[in-house]
DNA sequence: ATTTCAAATTGTAATACTTACAAAATAAAA
DNA sequence: TTTTATTTTGTAAGTATTACAATTTGAAAT
């Protein structure tokens, strides 16, 4: 009850109900920022807590995007993934292993649109291609499968 | 025979066969602006060729995109959105009504990964928010519907 | 500490979007 | 006109997500 002091604080002031559930989902998060699917949080959190169910990760991923704790990339088209709220920035997905890699980048659209009477809440700058790592791969003939998400945030 | 010419130039330019189907499907995706989804392309068409099939429209859109005469956009997060390729710009999505609108910008940082040895093929920029047409229902205390695609490309 | 109750978790079932597949139809080349 | 590869079609299957109701639990009040 150490190291969780940091999702409990953020669940207290957001007055949230603070839940064991809840306070491991921040931490893979947090932790892993490979900007996971509901999905595979669940298979990894599943086997330190077997009575894990599909639906509170669902569920928790749901209020923590709603209290803006995380964000929502809808880069895939396939799945959402999901992304601990740092400081703005965009994404880059390849489309060979479906890794996406954060992009430090501070848009200078946003001013912009605000004057167009729309209130704009949200932006997402997202780029799709093949990785580099993909890239090599295919030049030794390799074929990487579109599952593995063996990319951590680059810059 | 003569203002399908543009679309049966574009299916034979791109080495596709010529089908009334696509034909529909590019005309209607030309036509309507609104960013629309497999299922409303499919239903829209399907009031003038009864026999229209849901997968040969996600078919033919998934040709299409192959050929990048369309592009795909995953704004949404629930369904696929499909828009008749043109200049480059971005798209702003309503969260009440659902919405799509074009924003015309040229992303300035393309070039700047280019260097970092990942392949970028596509780029979107997705702005989130509530329009001001449902911003103004909601000041008149109307409540709009999520599935209302009423708001056409604007700026 | 115990009680209380709204809120969270769980499992199952349902929904929605998309893809797989095989048979029939068709575009376009021979 | 014949031929053949491609496309269309309908149904069935797959996958991600949500709905729902029963059980459990966090935390406030006693």
């Amino acid at each position: 009850m150490e190291k969780y002091e940091k999702y409990i604080e953020i669940l207290k002031k957001n007055g949230m109900k603070v839940t064991p559930q809840r306070i491991d989902i921040m931490k893979y998060l947090d932790e892993h920022r490979i900007h996971p699917s509901a999905e595979k949080i669940y298979s990894d959190l599943k086997e330190d807590n077997p009575s894990l169910s599909k639906t509170t990760v669902y569920n928790t991923l749901e209020a923590l995007s709603e209290h803006h704790i995380i964000q929502i990339l809808t880069i895939s088209g396939s799945e959402l993934r999901y992304d601990f709220k740092t400081t703005p920035h965009h994404h880059f997905m390849c489309k060979k292993c479906g890794a996406i890699i954060d992009i430090d980048v501070d848009c200078p659209y946003l001013g912009k649109f605000m004057g167009m009477g729309h209130r704009i809440d949200e932006m997402h700058g997202y780029f799709k291609g093949v990785c580099k790592d993909c890239l090599e791969k295919e030049d030794r003939g390799e074929n990487p499968l579109k599952t593995e998400m063996n990319i951590v945030s680059e810059v």
